[in-house]
DNA sequence: TTTGGAAATGTGTGCGTACACACTATTTTT
DNA sequence: AAAAATAGTGTGTACGCACACATTTCCAAA
């Protein structure tokens, strides 16, 4: 086993009687080389397990490399500028291997903004792309001029499967309605209802919805063995009076055994309600720690969290990208996210800060 | 703001009108510098806010380290080979920073072989050491020995407060027995009888799991609102036989509400007797992905896995120590662990593998 | 046979920093 | 006053790889 530190391209020159140029030109398949130097070559490449020095290569090379991130307007949904943070985290740490990031936001209740800023990120001339797929026809055509124009791209938050992504870095959300049944019917009996609610965005352009519904229903109708129903509430936008009205009427009836709420932002808003009408022994699982939801957690309003780690899965997406661009590494078609449960006992430990260090894999 | 990847130390030098090596004396307090040379490099770092490139810096240094990590025999219980699992993956990544990684076990059945192993340790010239303190006294004599020779430590797994670790890699115990407290009352009604149990460890001198029941007894005693009481069962070694009938018994108590169990293996073999018994309906909590609390988690025996992620830690441990030894780095005292919680319906996004590259800060 | 072009290879310099050693100026000791 | 020691600085080379450009070799065409 060959010493990794100390066996360089020199070492190969050497071993193979050609020199280092030659050995360069064979690893990064450059120029010419003849069939003699080549099989020369390689043989003494494999048989010493070369690894380069990526350190090395890094630092030896000059080039520069541009992502453009889209996602929501993070202004519009704390969820997104919680995103926002792990851009900003990773602009600071790519910069120094030529890597500049830059972020194009479009808005959730004006899906129209979605083509002119994609227009705006391609303008920017990007190596690769970080894209939030939240609308899905929007989005599919995008992908298709990405394609085309062979820019590399990965997604985030929300997998579209029959794309050429290099990437998805996420949850499984049908798995993460099916966390939050299982959660809700934890030693529960008898008769019951469940809710699901919807808040603030189109059902029909937002598949991250319905498979976190898809998945919630088809838990409790394989594993709740007392008779039941699971009723649907949507809030189309924050001017909809009625949906207020709708969930007070499913809080009263007395079978009602919880609620699963599909967003973060909504989840707020059903936990505010369920308070207001004293109503906080619901069982009620919902997303994210937004500051509100951790409040309403600590209270009991809130049993459970599942934490989809927005922050992390923008870091994520752009080390995959980077990592493409600079060291060629073949990415993971799906990373997906743990389905991370938050109780008020373990919450603590998830919003102190986290380790400042990680593993060096994304340099070698 | 400067571009960090094109301001120098030549560029340093040619600002303050003096030579690089100049330059390289005052970042790294070395040689002699006249107070005049000092005062003007000192003003254009900080003018320019430089930083260095630790990549090159990297590449022109030339040390070798050392660190050896002090952990009970993987032999004796899977939790700690999974600890190794993660020692050889560290290992395979900083060999081309000159870091090299060794390990000495110790038993915990026989607390005497902690003593030769840790000098075994010591033969080797560490420059720092990573340690799992399961045994508290054993190792509190041993760390003295660390702080006189001043080899600098890294504790995983259990945290000692009152020592100078570098920093202490793991999960608040005690948060963890609350957590399982309350995963355990989730739904709960009634007066109520709930176990802990702790499997194959002297409890004296393993103050994890003690920590873990005081956690536990403390959150049903602060939160459960019927009447109740929490009774403690332990085993000492393999060899004890009154435990299965001790536990067996407190299964047939109609006011079982669940049991907490201390450890991982200990988990398995409470789930193999809760099963055996036909009790898999009794709320259990317990520890680790081992493969067999999986597939007990998967039958539904165990109803919630609290995830210590010992690879995870081992793996950080090292990151702590390196980037210490490496580039300096200033530790966090505390690099506290999420208290993951595993149900059937979140454990596949557990197993499955996590990110290949994450975050570039360990070498920046 | 000679010439020109293509194929192939070797060499030099760069990336940014670390650090050993040569060199110069000043101060102290004999 | 001369020699030795100290303070301080500059220069060169190293790390391992990338890659441009100079040089050599080979082959085909005239």
């Amino acid at each position: 086993m060959a010493n990794p530190k100390n066996f360089g391209i020199k070492d190969i020159a050497r071993a193979a009687g050609v020199s280092v140029g030659t050995v360069d030109r064979v690893l990064h398949n450059r120029g010419k080389v003849s069939e003699i130097a080549l099989k020369k070559v390689n043989e003494v490449l494999q048989k010493n397990e070369y690894r380069p020095n990526l350190i090395a290569r890094t630092l030896g090379s000059n080039k520069n490399y541009k992502i453009v991130v889209l996602q929501p307007e993070p202004a519009d949904d704390p969820y997104w500028s919680l995103v926002s943070q792990g851009i900003e985290q990773s602009m600071k740490e790519w910069i120094h291997y030529g890597v500049t990031i830059s972020c194009c936001y479009f808005s959730l209740h004006r899906k129209s903004s979605f083509e002119s800023v994609a227009a705006k990120a391609l303008k920017l001339k990007p190596d690769a792309i970080l894209l939030a797929p939240i609308l899905y026809v929007e989005t599919i055509s995008f992908l298709r001029v990405l394609k085309e124009k062979q820019i590399p791209f990965a997604l985030f938050n929300t997998n579209i499967t029959e794309t050429d992504a290099l990437s998805f870095i996420g949850q499984d959300l049908y798995s993460s309605g099916r966390l939050a049944g299982e959660l809700i019917c934890l030693g529960q009996t008898g008769a019951g209802r469940f809710g699901v609610l919807h808040v603030d965005e189109d059902l029909n352009d937002s598949i991250h919805l319905v498979q976190k519904e898809k998945g919630f229903r088809d838990f409790i109708a394989g594993f709740y063995p007392f008779r039941h129903t699971v009723e649907s509430l949507n809030r189309t936008s924050s001017t909809d009076s009625s949906f207020r009205k709708k969930l007070i009427q499913l809080l009263s009836q007395p079978d009602l055994k919880g609620i699963f709420v599909s967003s973060s932002r909504g989840t707020e808003t059903a936990a505010s309600i369920l308070k207001s009408q004293d109503k906080g022994n619901i069982r009620l699982v919902g997303y994210d720690l937004l500051k509100k939801n951790i409040a309403y957690l600590k209270e009991g309003v809130i049993d459970f969290l599942i934490h989809q780690n927005p922050q992390q899965q923008a870091v994520e997406g752009i080390n995959c990208l980077a990592n493409h661009l600079i060291f060629k590494r073949v990415a993971k078609r799906v990373n997906l996210f743990p389905l991370e449960v938050i109780t008020s006992q373990n919450l603590e430990s998830y919003i102190q800060d986290q380790a400042e260090y990680t593993s060096v894999n994304s340099v070698i």
